[in-house]
DNA sequence: ATTATCTATAGATCTATAGATAATGC
DNA sequence: ATTATCTATAGATCTATAGATAATGC
């Protein structure tokens, strides 16, 4: 991830340096999965890249630097907003997303927890997910036209539809941390794009109870 | 809430702890709503009801007691689940559900940051969310075969409907939290039941662009 | 020189226990 | 007697600062 000049610098940080930053941020990201940010010490994720909590202060001077730095490397279900964000990104591919969301549990629960989070007072990362759902409920509404055009299914536009959309992708996420066993992401994913889609189309195979996820829990 | 038997008591409880404990559980949802579980203090909890830490520990031997307290107290919003959970609830009360939420923002951030939160490692609400959105799955899905019978739109079963339709509540309460400006949850949920009615109805009014609420922010 | 880490530690909190005192109920 | 609260405090943590020491780069 870290960007090397030839020189093996970047603005001043070696690039062993960046390096560390990284892995610090990999292990910070683990223990938000865990605990969330308030319960998650520094100290706990120094023990995992194998330095003291004053060692990694080091690298992040501060714990909301730290927390900061794990947003903006959050390429990974940023995905999500940044994908949807430019245009000719097919749902279908959303969907693939959502698929391999279900193999990451530890990336899921870092997300769902700290965006609820955010919602408390003073949150650090208040304005980081404010920002983060504006532009996941524009890219949603691009695609969804791109797709089905400006008329969708029950007479809803692109627009209105794209808060569900990404309601949808949140909730079933929540529902699937809490009980993977019970709830299929991906195959729920996709009976919503089916639903939106203008044309009637009808559900494929699959039976009514809930259907149990084949891999990991 | 306290419900007193004629002499005064209940269970060897006076009827002024009672109150005193819905009191304090009360002072607890909104401590919650402000901080999340693990940034709440027993402090801040007993500042509010005008008594010492230590004081407050008289009524709730524990952190944890007092959690279990404001969770099992929550008939509020476990209205969701368990009205939807009894058959007979057409969806539009559902609708009007929502309505409500929109105007108690300190009721729907406890919720949604206590439902993610749960998802962390070890937490003592795990369990208590765990159950609650299988209920509500599950009332979820009577309650549209009640109201849409057994096929519903896009040839999708209430069983099979009823995640999306947990996740799209829950996932709306986030996105109007960080931004109720931007977000319209009951406008929103309408589109959604309108999206799963089996008969092909049309958007009534309303324009294309996100409304904002007639209301409180 | 600069960077990477460590030890020591100040300063804040937090939960929960112990034990005293005041108020209430039979 | 029992219940309601308080003061005092033990025992854990946590973040962040200060300053030393070792390693690396020009």
């Amino acid at each position: 991830m870290a960007a090397k000049s030839p020189d093996g610098r970047r603005g001043g940080r070696t690039a062993r340096s960046e390096d560390r930053r990284a892995e610090i941020v990999e292990a910070a990201l683990a223990v938000l999965a865990e605990r969330g940010y308030r319960g998650t010490t520094l100290g706990a994720v120094a023990d995992r890249v194998g330095l003291t909590q004053q060692g990694l202060l080091h690298y992040f001077p501060t714990k909301e630097a730290l927390l900061t730095a794990v947003l903006d490397a959050s390429g990974q279900w940023d995905l999500t907003a940044a994908a949807l964000h430019g245009t000719g990104w097919p749902l279908e591919m959303l969907a693939s997303l959502v698929e391999y969301h279900a193999t990451r549990p530890a990336l899921v629960r870092t997300y769902t927890v700290l965006a609820a989070d955010s919602v408390t007072a003073r949150h650090p990362a208040r304005a980081f997910f404010r920002r983060r759902y504006r532009r996941a409920r524009e890219g949603g509404a691009n695609a969804l036209r791109e797709e089905y055009g400006q008329r969708l299914a029950g007479g809803l536009t692109p627009e209105r539809a794209a808060p569900l959309l990404t309601a949808v992708l949140d909730g079933l996420q929540l529902q699937w941390l809490l009980d993977p066993d019970s709830v299929d992401m991906a195959a729920a994913f996709r009976d919503f794009l089916r639903l939106l889609s203008p044309e009637a189309r009808e559900a494929p195979d699959a039976a009514s109870a809930p259907r149990a996820p084949d891999e990991d829990a």
